[in-house]
DNA sequence: AGCAAGCCTTGATTCAGATCAATCCTCCCC
DNA sequence: GGGGAGGATTGATCTGAATCAAGGCTTGCT
C-alpha cells in the first residue's frame, strides 16, 4: 500500500487550477519555467501516508487537488490534528531534514512534489517565492492560533459549528459561490478525524452533529451532505463575531 | 496608565542582549546600520497593553527584555493565550495593518520597535530579515501546533508539566545554564495567566500545581519560584518522549 | 443472498474539571 | 497597626464530555 503512489506525466503550469494561491503564485513566467524543471506530481490513494513524523522527508511540494491532514500522535496513542491540506497549502519545512508530523490523505490527493534540495537553492535566489511562503506561513500561524481558542475555550456544540463554518467557507472560496441562498458541501472527514481535529471523542462528534441537525442550524442528507440554511446562524453557534468572517 | 510608555535613546546593536536570535540575527553590519537608523525603543510597564485586537498598529518589533502574552477573547469574556513572547520574539505582521490580538505585558518590558512600512520597505530590499523571519515564523507554527496538542488532548496535570517543562527549557536556553543539577525559575505567569495559556480555570491550575508539588515532581519556595529535581520525571508528567528534549 | 468491515448513532454511566464559595497570604497604603 | 486589594489555596458540588456498550446502515466480497 504504502508505495502504491504513481508518478504522472508533468502538467502545464499555466493550467494549474491551483497557480494563483500556492507558493507559485507571485513567481513570473521564467521562475515558473524554472519550478517547472524540478516538479513532479505524485498520487495518493484516500488513506495513505504521505510522510511519517520522525521520517526523513525529501521533497516539499502543494496538494493539487484532495486533502490530507497533519497529525501529531502521543506514546498512548492520544491524536490531535493540528493541520487540514487543502488545495494549494504547502507541505514540509524548507531547512528541515524530517517530518514534524504524519501527514495522511484522506480523499484521493495529487500533489505537485519538489526534490527539497532544489527547491531551497531556487528559494534563496528567488525572493518570489520566499515572499510567498511568507505569507502563507502567517496565515497558517493565525489559522493554528485561531484553533487554539477553538481547543481550549469552546464548547463541543461550538466546536463542531466553528469546524463546519470554516469547511464551509474554505469551500465556499474553492469554488467561488456567491453569498446568498444556503451553503452546501460535503464533510471531507469522517466523525473519527473531526473528532482528532477537535480534541473530542467520535460519539460526542456524532451527538452534537445530531443535535445541531435538530435545532435547524444544519441539514444532514446521508452522514456527509450538509446544507447550512443560515450561515450566520452557524457562526453564531460557533460562538465567533457574527460579522467580519464574511469577507475573508 | 495606557500612554506611560517612556521612549529610550537608542543603544547599541552590537550589545544588543538578543543580537544573535531575532529577526535581525542574519543580519550584516551595514544591514544592521539601516535598522539602527529606523529602529526606536519603548517600554512598558508590567500589565500594560502593548496591542488591542482590532486596532490600527503602526509597528512591528522584537521583544528585547520581559515577557508579554498574546490572548484572544470572545464576546463572552473567555479567554485563550495564544502565545507567549519572550525576549528575541518578534512582534505583528508585516503586511497587514491591525492587529489580530491583544498584547499584554506581563512584565516590565523593552521592545526594539521598528514603524511598520520603513521595516516593510527594508524588507523587500533585504533577504537577510526575510529569511530569518520565515524561520522564525516556522518555529512559532510549530510551537502553536505542540500547543494545539496540549489543549486538546491532554489532562490537566499534563497541562500543567508542559508548561513547566516548556518556561523551565525556554529559560535554560536564555541563561545557558548546563544540563545537570536541578532546574531553577520563577514562574512569569500568574495561576489565571497560565489558566488562559492552558484552557484551564485557575482553581485547577493551583490544584494540579499543588498535587505535582505534593508529589515531589516539583519544589515551590513561595508561590512563583520553581526547582525542578528531575527534568525526566517533569517530561514523563507532562506526556512527552522523555528523549528528544534534550537539544532543542 | 449472506456476511464482514467501516462508519455512525444512541443510550447508560462515570469522572475530570468547572463552578460556587470560603479563607489565606503578602504587600502596600493610610 | 488596620484595612484592603490582588493573588493563591482549598473544599463542596455540579456538569459536560468521556467511557462503556449495543445496534444500525452501507458497501463490498464470497
Amino acid at each position: 500500500m504504502l508505495n502504491e503512489d504513481t508518478y504522472d506525466i508533468a502538467r502545464d503550469c499555466g493550467e494549474c487550477p491551483i497557480r494563483h494561491r500556492a507558493v507559485c503564485a507571485r513567481c513570473e513566467a521564467d521562475e515558473l519555467e524554472q519550478l517547472d524543471q524540478i516538479k513532479y506530481y505524485r498520487n495518493f490513494e484516500a488513506g495513505q501516508t504521505v510522510t511519517w513524523a520522525g521520517d526523513k522527508m525529501d521533497f516539499v511540494g502543494s496538494v493539487v487537488s484532495g486533502i490530507a491532514t497533519l497529525t501529531q500522535t502521543m506514546e498512548d496513542g492520544r491524536t490531535q490534528m493540528v493541520g487540514l491540506l487543502l488545495p494549494s497549502d504547502f507541505v514540509g519545512r524548507p531547512g528541515r531534514r524530517t517530518a514534524a508530523y504524519d501527514v495522511v490523505a484522506t480523499t484521493d490527493l495529487v500533489m505537485c512534489c519538489f526534490r527539497k534540495q532544489p527547491f531551497e537553492d531556487m528559494m534563496n535566489r528567488t525572493p518570489h517565492i520566499a515572499q510567498r511562503l511568507l505569507e502563507m506561513t502567517l496565515d497558517e500561524l493565525d489559522a493554528a492560533r485561531e484553533w487554539m481558542l477553538v481547543l481550549g475555550r469552546k464548547t463541543a456544540r461550538e466546536k463542531i459549528a466553528s469546524l463546519l463554518s470554516i469547511i464551509g467557507r474554505r469551500d465556499a472560496a474553492l469554488h467561488m459561490v456567491g453569498r446568498e441562498g444556503p451553503m452546501v458541501f460535503d464533510l471531507p472527514l469522517t466523525r473519527e478525524a473531526m473528532a482528532d481535529y477537535l480534541g473530542l471523542t467520535l460519539e460526542t462528534v456524532s451527538r452534537q452533529i445530531s443535535a445541531l441537525k435538530k435545532d435547524g442550524v444544519i441539514v444532514l442528507e446521508g452522514k456527509r451532505h450538509v446544507t447550512i440554511p443560515d450561515f450566520n446562524r452557524l457562526l453564531d453557534e460557533a460562538g465567533d463575531d457574527s460579522d467580519g468572517g464574511l469577507l475573508a
